[in-house]
DNA sequence: ATTCGTTCTTGACAAGTGTCAAGATTCTGG
DNA sequence: CCAGAATCTTGACACTTGTCAAGAACGAAT
């Protein structure tokens, strides 16, 4: 019975804690996606952890109370990012029923992407150079940096099979590819070319059948 | 005759400002390659001038002498390594007589630029992602861009030629690809990936047949 | 050799940095 | 309602940053 009752209650404290770490783990999002407003808008050299404060709803005492240090921070931003990345094109992929619409599909959101969130797809770009500098990144971001190349992989994979056949390429190649003309098109469109957009679609439309 | 002693006068002033202009511009470029040292090393986000004084037989004071202030800097380092890198592969182009050789003479390079100078692409790519936030590095990184461009459309012109074709795709897209790919594999690289070079190398000798 | 302009050194300044700790506040279980 | 834990605020710290100015060292032309 004591056995019992022990277990009860390890149970029950193994609940609270549970709870407490969700609540936890929800605060730091909730920080991290403050910090990405900043971080968009500056990148990361020149962001601080007093500049996120001020431009958030929180003090910079709290971010020290909830990350470990800067970097915590920042790897908990570029993370939770992402994760909301990767699923972008899935609703296209899983509904199209020809070439044409997904690759109609596949172009909208592309050309959304870049006018609408151009500032986290930077900051992006931005990271990914800093963990060429810095250990710390790394792990998070050759994560995503597969999880972006398996997505591109299901787009291309889909397109495929839609005409009967294969992708040409390497999932390594297909997402190198889309990914360069993507940073490159990012780049011309902040510098105010205004045809940036335009012409990575007509890039992309002229491409998909011949890689795919 | 005074309108020809003036004239005369005002050659000899010109020369020597030129002449000024020039030794002024070997310091500057001087400088500039200390100063790369240091920013290959840390990237551009944790490197400031005292340290790149430090890091070389300068003082601070110098770099402030010859630079109007730390973008001035920093241009002119991006500037003046970029220069040398896009003639990197014109000597393999000019030489090459076959596919075989154009490739080998094209992936060896590769290769020994990825293995020794990992630290200088680090900070290219790390500027090229500063210049999405930071206008003044705008121009040049465009413009590094674009004859970077040209260089990969160089080599894949030459290949196909010597297949008595034309390239298949785009400038752009050839570029976006190969600057993707090597992108990827150098941070793999910087992460120990031991395999990372072989397996760039592979891909890159199973992509010039399909896309020149 | 003296003078003058160029080049460089040194030291200082104000502003900004990450980090932390002491205490205020809020929440929660008993 | 209350004690103790969790959460947050505030202010301080040691340090680094870019910038600059005063003057030293140097070189060349007179």
């Amino acid at each position: 019975m004591a056995r019992q009752v022990t277990g009860a209650a390890r149970r029950v404290a193994d609940a609270a804690e549970v709870l407490r770490d969700e609540k936890f783990n929800a605060r730091r999002i909730e920080l991290a996606e403050a910090a990405l407003e900043t971080l968009g808008e500056l990148g990361f050299a020149r962001t601080s952890l007093r500049e996120i404060a001020q431009n958030s709803a929180f003090t910079h005492g709290v971010f020290h109370y909830y990350f470990s240090d800067k970097l915590d921070l920042i790897c908990c931003c570029v993370r939770h990012y992402k994760a909301k990345c990767v699923t972008r094109y899935d609703e296209v992929v899983a509904s199209a029923t020809s070439r044409a619409e997904l690759t109609e599909g596949f172009l909208a959101k592309l050309a959304a992407t870049l006018q609408n969130e151009a500032r986290m797809h930077r900051l992006w770009y931005d990271l990914r150079s800093q963990a060429m500098f810095e250990a710390a990144f790394r792990k998070d971001v050759l994560e995503i940096d597969k999880s972006l190349e398996a997505m591109i992989w299901r787009i291309a994979f889909r397109y495929a099979e839609l005409g009967g056949n294969r992708p040409a390429s390497s999932p390594a190649a297909l997402y190198a590819l889309f990914d360069g003309l993507f940073q490159s098109a990012l780049l011309k469109h902040l510098a105010g070319d205004k045809t940036a957009i335009a012409e990575l679609l007509d890039e992309v439309r002229r491409l998909l059948p011949t890689v795919c």
